[in-house]
RNA sequence: GGGCGCUUAGCUCAGCGGUAGAGCGCUGCCCUUACAAGGCAGAUGUCGUAGGUUCGACCCCUACAGCGCCCA
């Protein structure tokens, strides 16, 4: 017997690990058809969050269902070694004990963070599982393994050898805390309000005839420059205007002073600059300034570097500012362009501020040697192969995103000044030549034997996420898994890394192995609160799936949500926010109703508003389920469940609806995961379970158990135990633990058996059930019923009294039983014509049914009344569609067709509820 | 500035060129032995605004407004 409710907790534990010991989550070696999905690896220190559990539900619900469809199923799974975080996670704790990685030196803090990765680093897998995720644990990887660094290294030494990756001093984004390049995708660009100065230039000749910009002549002491980042003249190697522009055009080649520099710099023409921005004159700044990089190059300009590597004054500024912070100098260098009039005004700007995503510090662009990987013929290739559709999109509108950015698509610096990753396999020798090998032998070998530095640097994370689509299976191997598993089915994740990722993905996986790394890419919603708000620690809005599927009290999450943060004044707003929220904590919803949530909320939106009230829901819902299959248990168990074919079975037309019903459920389910509509499937199996299973065929089903007909009992249990032991399979990939343990109790009366419900055929529709007289029959059921009951209802008739029913027509003598049974009727009998009464009446098709009940006239009367008001707006509708000649003439003729008999019945109808109305006496 | 998306019931969201939907919430009645995490019945919408196409528009087109994301 089973518990009254369905707790989550108990059955959850016992499942997974039943699960996993028992090995089912591995794939079957080399058969075929396989059915693969790469997981986006985690960073191998975080904690789950609701992006990753959304993600993971929808891709173990695509594998659950592909490997009960028979394919070979691999969830390839694996954690990220996540380069700048957790380097920045290490020396954070460092800073706590009062140290920095300097003191500790190179490899004793790389040590140090391997045991941070240790000691944290099962976390995350821990709480995958703790979703039901049926991955393959078995082949889990981590970036920085001995296997997944040995493709990073043979990529990097076979794409320098290809010419691919080149060394060189470039302008790249830096950020100066943690002194390392950055990529321009890990640069967020910030609106501020920042001050446009204007500074003059003076002409080394002396003022110069000019005219304004009403052509009006006029002398110029110098040019005049507006700049937002003041202190760069220091660096400043010209200043530039259009060579078409008329106040400026005969100065072009004269020197100006550079103010508060001991040099002079010259006017040059760039069509770069817009003469109708500011003075039309700016400055050229090429060693710190993307756009006069490119200038600089252009006019051959000296590029003054005038920063140290954490943004500093250098040697190469002005002795009064060497070894000011870059904002201090701005203050010192305007203060100074001031005393000397060299200042001719500021004005408020909002300008976009580049800032590092990971320190938030504004980036400074940088003149360093970096490495890097040259893009635009791969990227060419990752467009063909999108454009060809062997890498499709889902929703397909992402397509326009991914495309725009391999468009213009820059080279990647690659280089990283840290710690923490895949350390660059190129050695220097005495002269600076670089020696790009697999091992330091091999360079040694190429150098002819010289001593060797290696270099300090190491790889952007993404540069080895980029090939986990085959390191992860053993690439540069020929391995099976190569051959089986790649390309992988869909690949499922966020938006918010199509660049970061998933194009980087498929360009290192064509160029290294000629496939694609997946068919398809289904991008996911981003998680939001229920508001629509992103959520955020500062906000206090953030889920913990984990407290979702467990449950927490209000005191632990106030505890939970107020502890890290970064500032303390939020404090009492976030404490607020959460009492206010969640005034009695969070109930335990269990794994199955948070994963059925995401499921149902799985549209093709681009943000999912997470609602606790329809987690709630779903909870319910598996209560549901939990409660229908104790009613079936109670009744079944024991007893002739009619699985040999020997002893006759009679099936009702309500039996065979349902199994009707079943054959259309499990064809809309497969749609649903065929088309990445989770929302739809997972919506199909609780409409089927609750409207019609619960709702109509359990309470029909009570009905017939008790006819003394073995052989309708028969049907009935038959009926009863099969649909369900369908449903808990169709239901399996969503909400795999409740249907585990349901499934093991139901199965055997179905006469099925199984280990595991993981393993057994996934529901298939078959079309030849479909039974369209016995759903007729069940519609006009349905139909009648509903009509008593609603008049049961307005009549104020209490639930428990029963009352007799009488119609000019009556329905076949099974459905007169059933709904006898579930209007709660005393009797339901034919009286044509009806008793001449009060009592409410209704109609359906050409029957008249009256509830024998004597009402309160003038309240049967008013619903008469809205009814036929009702009916008479319809009716004017539909007139004068069908009045209209073009509608006749132009509509398809089912349309027109369908509209007349909508007519003829509302009129028939209408005329009987006028007949009784003047029985009422109006 | 360029691109993409969104706007439907109080809230969270589906939807389709031909009768506007679900869950939660709400109202009324009911502890009817599977389930009160439930049952039965019910109310609720100028489908963002304005035009256009069409016999017919929530749906297609155009403009506008508001919101959101991405890129520069």
């Amino acid at each position: 017997m089973l518990d009254k409710s369905f707790e989550p907790a108990a059955v959850e534990q016992r499942w997974y690990q039943r699960w996993e010991s028992a090995g089912y989550f591995r794939h079957k070696g080399q058969a075929t058809p396989a059915y693969s999905i790469q997981l986006p690896p985690p960073n191998v220190t975080g904690t789950l969050h609701m992006g990753h559990a959304f993600q993971q539900t929808l891709m173990d619900a695509l594998i659950r269902y592909h490997r009960m469809r028979g394919f070979n199923t691999n969830w390839v799974v694996g954690t990220d070694h996540a380069g700048i975080a957790t380097q920045i996670v290490v020396e954070r704790q460092l800073e706590a004990e009062g140290k920095s990685r300097h003191d500790l030196g190179r490899d004793t803090f790389v040590e140090r963070v391997w045991r941070w990765k240790e000691q944290s680093g099962s976390t995350i897998t821990r709480q995958m599982r703790r979703l039901g995720a049926s991955a393959n644990w078995q082949d889990e990887y981590f970036t920085m393994d001995e296997k997944m660094s040995r493709a990073v290294i043979e990529v990097f030494v076979r794409l320098y050898e290809e010419g691919l990756i080149y060394r060189g001093k470039r302008l790249v984004n830096w950020d100066p805390v943690l002194g390392t390049a950055v990529s321009d995708l890990e640069v967020d660009n910030e609106e501020t309000n920042g001050t446009m100065w204007r500074i003059v230039y003076p002409f080394v000749d002396g003022p110069q005839p000019s005219t304004d910009k009403d052509g009006k002549p006029i002398k110029l002491r110098g040019m005049t420059i507006a700049t937002t980042r003041p202190e760069t003249m220091l660096a400043d190697g010209a200043v530039a205007v259009h060579p078409d522009d008329p106040r400026y055009k005969h100065l072009l080649g004269k020197q100006v002073i550079l103010p508060l520099c001991d040099r002079t710099i010259p006017v040059v023409a760039d069509t770069m600059v817009d003469p109708e921005f500011g003075t039309g004159s700016v400055k050229i700044t090429g060693a710190h300034d993307f756009n006069d990089y490119g200038a600089a190059l252009r006019h051959k300009l000296p590029m003054v570097v005038i920063f140290t590597l954490d943004a500093k004054i250098n040697e190469n500024g002005p002795k009064q500012f060497q070894g000011m912070d870059r904002y201090v100098a701005r203050k010192a260098v305007v203060a100074q362009l001031e005393r000397e009039n060299f200042l001719a005004g500021a004005d408020p700007h909002k300008m976009m501020v580049p800032k590092s995503g990971r320190t938030g510090v504004v980036v400074e662009p940088m003149l360093t040697d970096q490495w890097f990987v040259k893009m635009d013929a791969m990227a060419k290739d990752g467009l063909a192969v999108v454009e060809r559709g062997e890498v499709r999109f889902f929703p397909e509108h992402w397509t326009a995103t991914y495309n725009h950015w391999l468009k213009n698509i820059q080279d990647w610096c690659i280089s990283r000044q840290l710690w923490w990753g895949h350390q660059i396999p190129a050695w220097y020798d005495a002269d600076g030549r670089i020696y790009v090998a697999r091992t330091e032998e091999e360079a040694k070998k190429k150098a002819g034997g010289k001593t060797l530095k290696r270099d300090p640097d190491v790889l952007d994370t993404w540069f080895s996420s980029q090939l986990v689509p085959f390191s992860s299976l053993g690439w540069p191997e020929k391995t099976k898994d190569l051959a089986t598993f790649l390309p992988s089915d869909v690949l499922v994740t966020g938006n918010d890394i199509i660049f970061f990722w998933v194009a980087r993905m498929i360009m290192a996986t064509r160029h290294f192995t000629g496939k694609v790394p997946f068919r398809h890419v289904y991008i996911n919603a981003i998680v939001r609160d229920a508001e629509g708000e992103k959520m955020s620690k500062s906000k206090g809005n953030t889920l913990d799936p984990l407290d979702l599927i467990d449950g927490i009290s209000l005191a632990k999450l106030v505890e939970k949500s107020t502890t890290g943060l970064l500032k303390g004044e939020h404090k009492d707003r976030i404490e607020k926010y959460v009492k206010n929220h969640y005034p009695s904590g969070i109930p335990a919803f269990g794994a199955d109703a948070v994963r059925f949530t995401f499921a149902s909320l799985a549209s093709f939106s681009i943000t999912l508003n997470f609602d606790l009230g329809r987690c709630e829901g779903y909870r319910n819902f598996c209560n549901k389920l939990w409660n229908a299959t104790r009613f079936v248990l109670m009744n079944t168990e024991d007893k002739d469940c009619g699985q040999n074919d020997k002893d006759p079975v009679t099936l009702s037309f309500i039996d065979r609806w349902m199994i009707s019903r079943l054959q259309r459920v499990e064809a809309e389910v497969a749609q649903g995961f065929d088309e990445y509509r989770f929302d739809n499937a997972a919506g199909a199996i609780y409409r089927f379970v609750w409207d019609e299973y619960c709702d109509w065929y359990v309470e029909l089903a009570k009905l017939q158990l008790q006819s003394p007909d073995e052989a309708v009992l028969r049907g009935t249990r038959r009926t009863l135990v099969r649909t369900l032991e369908t449903a808990l399979r169709l239901a399996h990939p969503i909400i795999p633990f409740i249907t585990e343990e349901l499934w093991q109790k139901v199965a055997p009366l179905a006469g099925k058996k199984g280990d595991t419900l993981m393993l057994q055929p996934y529901p298939k529709s078959q079309p030849e059930k479909i039974d369209a007289a016995a759903e007729r029959e069940m519609e006009a059921l349905k139909q009648w019923t509903l009509a008593a009951r609603n008049l049961r209802s307005e009549a104020k008739i209490p639930p428990g009294e029963r009352v007799p029913l009488y119609a000019t027509a009556l329905p076949g003598p099974e459905a007169v039983a059933a709904i006898t049974a579930l209007a709660r009727l005393s009797a339901f009998e034919k009286r044509d014509p009806l008793p001449d009464s009060n009592a409410p009446v209704a109609v359906i098709g050409d029957a008249r049914l009256m509830l024998y009940k004597q009402v309160d006239p003038a309240a049967e009367r008013a619903r008469l009344k809205k009814e036929i008001a009702r009916l008479e707006g319809e009716i004017v509708k539909a007139k004068a569609k069908l009045g209209n000649a073009s509608f006749v003439d132009r509509a398809p003729a089912s349309v027109v067709e369908q509209e007349r008999k909508r007519l003829a019945d509302f009129e028939a109808t209408l005329a009987k509820l006028k007949d009784q109305l003047r029985k009422l006496g109006e």
